[in-house]
DNA sequence: GGCGTTGGTTAACGGTGTTAATTATTAAGT
DNA sequence: ACTTAATAATTAACACCGTTAACCAACGCC
């Protein structure tokens, strides 16, 4: 009926859903209230996805695959290890606050939607941890970080970050702390908990 | 109908909750099931409960009284700051693995359930930060730690440990990684990441 | 013309939270 | 013992949800 007979309604779709889920969160979201929305019937969405999920993981999968991007950039920067990690953070950070619907559709997914996010894309929800570990194994191998299991410490990494951002998105912070200085503060500890030899002795 | 005419119901409700919420996750969640589980009408839950989200929060209060509780008792106990600190980090990671399901309403719940959670009671929430604000403040005073801003370090804390029981509880954690050598680990990273400033010169 | 394919529709099913009206059961008062 | 009030539960109904099936209209192609 409009202009075009098709203007990309799967963008569209993807669109309002963005907002949507981001405004009023996985317990009000519904299929039908995004094609109210979009100006569609409700069962128009099935055309483009194959279930509620499937509409979900497709906005997920988009924010992983625009994060991956962003740190992968960062990752091949000729950077130290130390500063590395330092980076990797503040970009992941970075996304967080500067998309937060898209950030909060992932943090907010919770273990419901992550375990009902197919087995086979996990590989991308991966692709961050072996980032991590690369950059710690690096500073391990320059004797700038004393981590016996890399991988171990990618993982711990990730979570403490992923906390620290849940903390921050959800007003859970405590509102007479300044929430840049939070965040640059728990960044330091993270690094500092990595145990960097040569960081103390420089000092 | 039964030998007792209304034997716990509302405890009963609970009980049902607690296991649906955690086995099915808040998306599968529902208030039918659960009538259906302890063998009433679906409109019986509304004589004890204003609301689904009542009986959510109730749920998530009663896991937070229990936390708290148990992180008042370390608290009380004569310890160093440090080792304070550790007992408070290990309690909160035994509750998460002793209660899974309790744990699991309460982190499974992600930014709606949250923002839902009434006002009121979020003093409650408060009470962890406090506690662990208070054992950083004493080992600031001691001059064990030098964190210039205790608050802000106790949310670190807990952001890094949410984060971490994130990682073990939600199955993203590699499965070739060892549970407790990574929580063991995680906690260590976080504890060395507060600028302990007799730990380094005493070792 | 006829034809299938694409992009959309409406109708319907079983399930959901919640409210209103209604019925059974218990406790109290006299 | 009989009435009255409160309590505990029920059934019926409303509006909404995800999803499926059946249908319809426009287009390209022969």
């Amino acid at each position: 009926m409009d202009s075009k007979r098709n203007s990309g309604l799967k963008e569209q779709i993807l669109n309002a859903s963005r907002l949507l889920l981001s405004q009023e969160g996985y317990r009000n979201f519904s299929l039908r209230k995004v094609a109210r929305d979009v100006g569609v019937s409700a069962t128009s969405v099935y055309l483009h996805f194959d279930s509620k999920d499937h509409l979900i993981h497709t906005l997920m999968e988009e924010s992983i695959d625009y994060l991956n991007g962003k740190l992968e950039e960062v990752s091949i920067r000729q950077l130290e290890p130390i500063q590395k990690l330092q980076a990797l953070a503040y970009e992941y950070v970075s996304f967080a606050l500067q998309y937060p619907k898209e950030y909060q559709i992932l943090y907010m997914a919770g273990t419901g939607e992550m375990a009902r996010y197919p087995k086979d894309k996990f590989r991308k929800v991966r692709q961050g941890y072996e980032i991590v570990t690369r950059a710690i194994e690096e500073g391990v191998d320059r004797g700038l970080l004393d981590e016996t299991q890399p991988r171990i410490t990618a993982y711990t990494f990730w979570a403490q970050l992923h906390g620290v951002m849940s903390v921050v998105l959800s007003r859970r912070l405590d509102n007479r702390i300044d929430r840049n200085e939070f965040i640059e503060q728990a960044i330091d500890h993270i690094i500092y908990g990595f145990h960097v030899r040569t960081a103390i002795e420089a000092d």
